[in-house]
DNA sequence: AATCCAAATTGGTAGTACCACTTTGTGGCT
DNA sequence: AGCCACAAAGTGGTACTACCAATTTGGATT
C-alpha cells in the first residue's frame, strides 16, 4: 500500500543526489562536494548516512576526501578495479588462469586499436623502450615490460581498456611477483618474451595486425605454460 | 618522526581485519560477519567506522547486509561493474563506442574460450536458442539475444570474464535501448545479426575457431556501424 | 509437538561532541 | 603597500549515545 519512497536507503539518497549533480553539470571533475554537514542537512539525513555514501564513492574511485579540505570529484576507476579484483582473488573466485586470459583478451584488442590510432609520438616511446630492452638489467626488465604494455594500451585510446589493463596489471604484482620473476629469469623464456615485444612494436609501426595477434600469442604462450606447469604441480601436491 | 602506524583510517582496519577472517578461512562465501557492535569493540573504533567499511564492502559486493540478520559475506561482484560503469558514464570518462570494444574483445576470448571447454548440454541449450529465434517477436529476440551471449560466457568457464561481460550488457541496457531496438527492428541488420548468432553457435558445435573469429565480426560490424554512424550525426549537430 | 508471542539481537538512522587538518582572513609588522 | 604570522572558521575523521525497524531466538501456552 503505502507508496511513501521511504524505502530508499538514506545513503542511496546521497549518492543518487551527488549523481544529479553530476548529470545536471553543477558538478564536474576536480569540483568540490558540498561540505558532509551541508549534504546532511539539504537531504535531511544524518551525517551518518552522508559519510557512508560518500565513503562508498570514495571506494569507488569517483570522489577522494581531503581532511580539512573537502571532497573532491575525482574519477579515477583503476583503484576500484583493483580492490574489487583483490577481492575477487581472496575468494577464490578467481585466479591467475583467468586474470591471464582477460589480459590476454584486453591485450589483443588494444594492440589491434593501437595499430588504427596510434602516433608517431607514441611510436617514438615504444622504439626508445625496446632500444632499452638491451641494456637488460632484471629489474629494469620487469619496469620497462611494465612500461611498454602500458604504452601500448594508451595508444588504443579506450580509456575502458587501459584502466583495465592497469588494474590487471597491479593486480598481478601484487599477488605473483614470483611468476613474473621467474619467467624474466630464465634464458628460453626471457628471449621468447623479449621477441614477443619486439614484435608487438613492430607491428605496431607496420599497422600489421597479423604480426600483431602472432606476437601476443606467443607473449601469452610463455605465460600459459608456466601457469599449466603450476597448475599441474598443485595437483600433483593434493596426492 | 611518531611512527605510530595509527595514519591508517579507522574503516581501513575494519576493511583489512574483514579480509584477514576470509584470509584465514575464519570467514567463508554465505557465512555472517561479526556483528557490527562486536566488531566495533574488538577493533576499537567506532561503530560508524564500522557501518562505513561495511557499506563499502556492501556497494564492492563482498557482503549483503540484511537488516536484523546480519551481514554476510557473498561475492557479488557483477554489480559492482555495473555501479563503476555507470559512474564512468556519467563522468563522460567513457562512451558507447569504447564500451562496444570492451565488448567485443571479451565476447571473442569468450567463445574461444567455450570453444575448448563447452559441454554437451551447454550445446544443447544454445541450439535451442537458436531454434526459438526462429519465432521472432521483436520482444523476445532481445532476450534470447542477451541469453545467447550470456550461454556463451558460461561455458568460456572464465568468472572474470562472465562477470565483467553481464556488468556490460547491464550498463548497455541502461543507456542504449533505443541502440538495440533499432537494431533488431531493422530487416537488413536484423538478418546480419541472425547469421551472426547461428555462425557463433555453428562454430562452438564444430569447434571451429575461424568461424567463430568471422562471427563476432560479422556481430560487432554491424553494432559499429551504427555507433558511428551515431557519432557522425552527433558531429553535425555541433554545426 | 506445534504454535505463538515477547525479548534479545542486529542492522538503520539521528544527533552531539570533539579532534585533526586546511583554508581563510585579519591584524600587525616591515 | 606588501608581506608575514597567527587566530578563527571551515571541513573531514572519529567516538559515543540513543532510538527505530527488522529478524531471530527461545520460552510459554496450547
Amino acid at each position: 500500500m503505502g507508496d511513501n519512497y521511504s524505502n530508499e536507503k538514506s545513503y542511496m539518497k546521497v549518492i543518487n543526489y551527488i549523481k544529479s549533480l553530476i548529470r545536471d553539470e553543477k558538478l564536474c571533475i576536480g569540483g568540490k562536494l558540498p561540505a558532509e554537514r551541508d549534504l546532511s542537512e539539504m537531504l535531511g539525513v544524518s551525517r551518518n548516512s552522508v559519510r557512508e555514501a560518500i565513503r562508498t564513492l570514495d571506494i569507488m574511485g569517483v570522489i577522494s576526501s581531503q581532511q580539512g579540505a573537502g571532497n573532491f570529484l575525482t574519477g579515477n576507476f583503476e583503484n576500484n578495479l583493483v580492490e574489487s579484483l583483490s577481492m575477487m582473488f581472496l575468494l577464490n573466485q578467481i585466479n591467475y588462469k583467468q586474470i591471464s586470459q582477460l589480459r590476454r583478451a584486453l591485450e589483443l584488442e588494444a594492440i589491434m586499436l593501437a595499430i588504427d590510432n596510434i602516433t608517431e609520438e607514441e611510436i617514438q616511446i615504444l622504439r626508445q623502450i625496446i632500444s632499452q630492452l638491451e641494456q637488460e638489467t632484471e629489474e629494469n626488465n620487469v619496469i620497462l615490460d611494465k612500461r611498454m604494455h602500458y604504452n601500448i594500451a594508451l595508444a588504443s585510446k579506450n580509456t575502458l581498456i587501459i584502466n583495465i589493463l592497469q588494474a590487471l596489471s597491479e593486480v598481478l604484482d601484487k599477488f605473483i611477483v614470483d611468476l613474473r620473476r621467474e619467467i624474466l629469469s630464465q634464458e628460453d623464456t626471457r628471449e621468447i618474451l623479449k621477441e614477443a615485444h619486439i614484435g608487438m612494436v613492430e607491428s605496431l609501426i607496420e599497422r600489421d595486425k597479423n604480426l600483431a595477434y602472432e606476437s601476443i600469442n606467443k607473449h601469452f604462450g610463455v605465460i600459459d605454460l608456466k601457469l599449466n606447469r603450476d597448475e599441474n604441480e598443485a595437483l600433483k601436491n593434493k596426492d
